[in-house]
DNA sequence: TGCATTTCGTTCGCGATCTGGACTAATATG
DNA sequence: CATATTAGTCCAGATCGCGAACGAAATGCA
């Protein structure tokens, strides 16, 4: 199928950055001439560029170890390199959480082009609540599409994080926001229309995807811990996203570490998010937030420092469960954790040690909290370079209907 | 490509049973003619047989709250069946235990047409003896091989089981055998020749396929449990193997229970083997030997009933975390756990419904200590069924050299 | 400057294979 | 025995990847 074919090649350029066609042929084991017809039709479809690439750059052939036979020099007729076309197809990411809303789209090299985060208290139960967030999150994929047009890029789709459980692109669990089983259909009607339309995501997912592409670090396999008031994970296997019979793969936080241990809002008990979540070291620690236990922890203060690093020996522990069963290549401290992690790593590399034979790598995340958005809206693009021969037909159907 | 549409009618064979061409076509949403052209490739490569399927047994049609529309009735030229060609191409699986060898030879359609157990303690850390069991599993092998040509099946290739991990086709650690970190490719010379080669693999991954091909039971996702002197775990998701990162996922007998525990052989402490496995529940129960500790609880003996109950809460603790951790849509008790499974499994519910809000299903494997072996036999089969050019292209070229 | 060399990309005919419709085969119904 | 119905085959037509030959654009050496 040339469907695949031209997936093939599109992922070439996109993983294996600017590439000739030559390049590719050699890559993909096709022709030269095969690649030559799908590379045409990935231009005309606006998804890859060519450009005359004078550069340069470093050389494929410069290997160390350069014996005689240099397998490529500099001579022969200059290659043309083709890039992803980074106008056109674009992706919005918006992400609904406690405290904010935001909006990233990016193009399909990844990029981000535009960037909005609104502050605002998104928590309620009541519909009307519901309703006023979606209004607004609404209002601001609006904003970014009139900002995407502007740059002369067009929503291929729209991706969402939320921080909650998601099956079928229903709300199911949101307990941090106080939304319970939500059919959000209804309210994302106001949203832009794109080919690919709009898919809902949990948060900690997307953030582990946002992490392997736009992180710099992650390798193919490996676990997202995104430590929030709550405890959520993501799981990447090959480099997509390990979902579960349910979608409730990567529930970290309710690992169990102390089956005799307190109750949790899950309906457990001694769950690892109950005994080193936010809201546990904050108590442990005696301070009253976030920031108060951050400058606390800078400033060198024994209490915070202590339950940072009695937090990291619980998370050490889960860790090491997570590690036999998934046996991931590394794993990800993100979110608070990430900005904890000079006081909780000690603690982590202690459990890690007492619990697990083999050394694991234990990375912290540099995206803070974009990397949840960031990673809705690679998705986006993401999908249309796994699948571009059905992107395009959605594209040509949605443009004629 | 004409394989992978190979494939794809095949498995369509495989799995949904007996299939006339016109069926296959509508399921694969190939045409009529093509769906024809790959059949007489399959047919004549001996891995798909026709019959004349005069059997007027449960018709299509036949679904429940018949409307006046039946889609299909039993007019109209009859079809002819298509199966899978129960003589040719056959899978060898063997497993090497701590107190047996087996083999077992099974067809193309699953179905397990040789099966030979040989009693025998193969512990021992002298390469001396390593290459004695070696032996001895070659001669099983050829035996099944002799075995199986009489019956007019071909072995295909070569799966085995062995208790330990695997990377690579490598034995890195099997610590109840007391071998380690063995390059099993000589001792294994000595086994047939076949197109596809022999394979090892881990034995509760192996055990988990066989309960999914062979047990009727297993959903598409599910985490079998393999409790033994170890305790071991098969990941299955989407039908397929979950083997991680390095090949070490599903590790379920090193979760961490108590992370201030006894230390386990694993370098960790406080692992579920430690507090779950087969000698912590004979030390607890107080008995010399598994016999006995079945014996006692069929007898209703308090104390042995108690131990095993116990252990049961334990493991049921473990399944919430990999609960958590992985989704399954069922956890399958097999091995030593099966055969408890009367006394184990209410300890395992009461835990599972302290820590998980949703009920987990927990199923019973029927299959006893046959499902690694059968599990080793039938990833032959598959990987025929997978891909039947590849394996056809090598039989090819095995024939000519 | 001119020509051989090297590498890139395109053109063109061939072969494989999927598609769709027409056609034959085999059965039940009336 | 004719008709309806379903299964499977046969036969153009179209698509697409392959492979080889060719033209294009640079380097290097005389």
């Amino acid at each position: 199928m040339r469907a695949s074919n031209l997936a093939l090649v599109l992922g070439q350029v996109a993983d294996a950055g600017p590439l000739s066609r030559a390049q590719v042929a050699a890559r993909t084991g096709l022709t030269k001439s095969s690649v030559s017809g799908l590379v045409a039709d990935l231009v005309e479809a606006g998804l890859v560029t060519e450009s005359a690439a004078r550069g340069s750059g470093p050389a494929p052939g410069s290997a160390s170890g350069g014996a005689g036979s240099t397998p490529t020099r500099d001579r022969g007729r200059p290659a043309s390199s083709l890039h992803l076309d980074r106008q056109g197809a674009a992706g919005l990411g918006l992400e609904v959480n406690v405290d904010y809303l935001a909006a990233v789209v990016c193009d399909l090299g990844g990029a981000p082009r535009y960037r909005h985060v609104v502050t605002r208290d998104n928590r309620g139960p009541g519909a009307g609540e519901v309703a006023r967030v979606l209004d607004e999150l609404a209002a601001l994929a609006r904003a970014a599409e009139a900002a995407a047009a502007e740059q002369d890029l067009a929503l291929a789709g729209i991706g969402i994080a939320v921080p909650g459980g998601v099956t079928d692109d229903r709300l199911v669990t949101a307990p941090n926001l106080h939304w319970t089983d939500l059919d959000l259909t209804p309210g994302l009607g106001a949203l832009p229309v794109t080919p690919l339309g709009v898919r809902l995501e949990n948060e900690a997912d997307l953030a582990a995807l946002g992490e392997l592409w736009f992180g710099g670090q992650a390798p193919a396999d490996f676990v997202q811990v995104s430590g929030e008031i709550g405890i959520g994970g993501g799981i990447v296997v090959g480099g997509r996203l390990f979902r579960g019979a349910h979608g409730r793969a990567g529930e970290l936080g309710h690992v169990v570490l102390d089956p005799d241990g307190p109750a949790c809002s899950c309906g457990g008990r001694g769950c690892l998010e109950r005994l080193a979540g936010q809201d546990a070291i904050i108590a442990q620690a005696g301070v009253t937030d976030r920031d108060e236990l951050l400058g606390r922890c800078r400033d060198g203060d024994e209490t915070s420092v202590v339950a940072v690093r009695s937090a990291g020996r619980r998370l050490g522990v889960a860790l090491a469960t997570v590690t036999n069963l998934l046996d991931p290549d590394a794993v990800v401290l993100g979110g608070l954790f990430a900005e904890l992690a000079p006081w909780l790593r000690p603690g982590v590399e202690e459990s890690l040690g007492r619990h697990l034979a083999a050394p694991l790598r234990v990375l912290t995340s540099r995206l803070g909290a974009d990397a949840a958005v960031r990673g809705a809206a690679g998705s986006v693009v993401r999908r249309i370079i796994a699948d571009p021969a059905g992107y395009l037909a959605l594209s040509a159907a949605g443009g004629a209907a």
